[in-house]
DNA sequence: CCTAGCCGTTTCGAATTTGTTACCATGCGG
DNA sequence: CCGCATGGTAACAAATTCGAAACGGCTAGG
């Protein structure tokens, strides 16, 4: 949401081709053409998402794949990697290393586009754009508007956070500690009953769309979102 | 269900590594940063898996893991080793003294789950994510829910542990204190007639779609899940 | 400065669950 | 058939667990 996509590419064609295509499907872009720029940028600001060459000058890509997955703080953003060569042995210690998926120049935009958006989806399906949509009520991270059949429902930031993660998570128990990770962060020191106001706030913003049901409790472990 | 993944490494890089990739894969985590304190954390609670580094300070991670099989109490828990170098001796000699797995490094985080959940459905099926399903009876842990025909069943949360646990083991007579082991955890000091009750409890939740009969009495024994 | 909104905590009470026990039913050996 | 061992059942009290509401702090925007 915040972040962008970071491009690691030292051909500067290929990068401003990226880019391009980038921007014009609506992301983000930052653009490193060295392992060592790349992680400049990455202390001042996450991105949301890394392509990264096979071979770099200096550093090579694996070895900045190695790095990121190796810190606490970079391990978790996604990474597709890019290369010249279709080397099925390459690839497969590429995905070993930690890269989410990999793609072969040339590629199309389209392609590119379709990759993103499914690692995305993947990894961490509350980080994309895409909009939302359960039974009429529709949550769209980019305008961070909820609507029920074109009304708008009103929330805060957090229940707003969290219906967005459970939409995106649907059919499956979340203990009040995963939601706490996932949903506030990992490094809030904030008590589990808190969860369950916020969940009790939520239940009342979706109240006149009836979809208050979906929002279920567990028992003894947690709250989950489906069908009631 | 009380077990979480005990990580044995002197590194603390790779422990907060592992601590987060495990986190966000919806594991519980107990962290050592050598042998003794592992025993220690164990003798509190027994985790559900132990990630065990070859190399430790003090007693070797070796070591530990002889430890840990000779003691009746430890002697089940599945155990995945950690190591530098990949060296066929080495891991013969692991898998040797009864490491489960093993796993050098670097690794991925990918690497590191798959072969965490290979090793739970090999040893401890009760603990991964899989539906089980029988004769039109299923059991979500996922979702932590129940279902007889799409139509869900509602029972208590100890029940539901039983009946998961059941239906990864069936066939097999357990008594009374294993069942109070394996569902309810060690170091739980409850009345072996207390599972009776249970049984009973079980029972009645399932009596609707007529998978009441699965639970079996094996008289002077213990309680078996099993095809009428 | 004041106000409104949001957040995290806490408290209280209701509902559910949990473990235990007592009593009853059943099966088995003699 | 009797008596004992074993399991089933119901009832109950204690403990958990969650929902609801209230509260105080904080921040942003006037």
């Amino acid at each position: 949401m915040t972040g962008a996509i970071l491009i690691v590419e030292d051909e500067s064609a290929i990068t401003e081709l990226i880019d391009l295509t980038l921007k014009r499907n609506g992301h983000q872009t930052i653009c490193a053409a060295s392992a060592e720029e790349a992680i400049r940028l990455i202390e001042h600001a996450l991105p949301n998402l890394a392509l990264i060459d096979w071979m770099l000058p200096g550093t090579s890509g694996i070895e900045l794949i190695k790095r990121l997955r190796a810190n606490k703080r970079t391990q978790l953003i996604p990474i597709i990697m890019l290369t010249a060569k279709a080397d099925e042995a390459d690839k497969l210690a590429g995905l070993d290393i930690g890269a989410d998926d990999y793609i072969t120049k040339p590629f199309s935009p389209k392609e590119l586009i379709a990759r993103i958006k499914a690692v995305l989806r993947r990894r961490a399906p509350q980080l994309t754009d895409d909009i939302v949509e359960t039974n009429g009520l529709q949550v769209d991270p980019a305008m961070h508007g909820v609507t029920f059949n074109g009304e708008t429902v009103s929330m805060g930031p957090s229940e707003f956070r969290l219906l967005h993660f459970f939409m995106t998570h649907p059919e499956r128990v979340y203990t009040r500690v995963q939601l706490l990770d996932q949903v506030w962060g990992d490094h809030t020191f904030i008590e589990e009953r808190t969860v369950d106001v916020h969940i009790r706030r939520l239940r009342q913003a979706l109240e006149g769309s009836g979809h208050d049901d979906y929002i279920q409790t567990i028992r003894s472990v947690g709250y989950r979102f489906s069908k009631p």
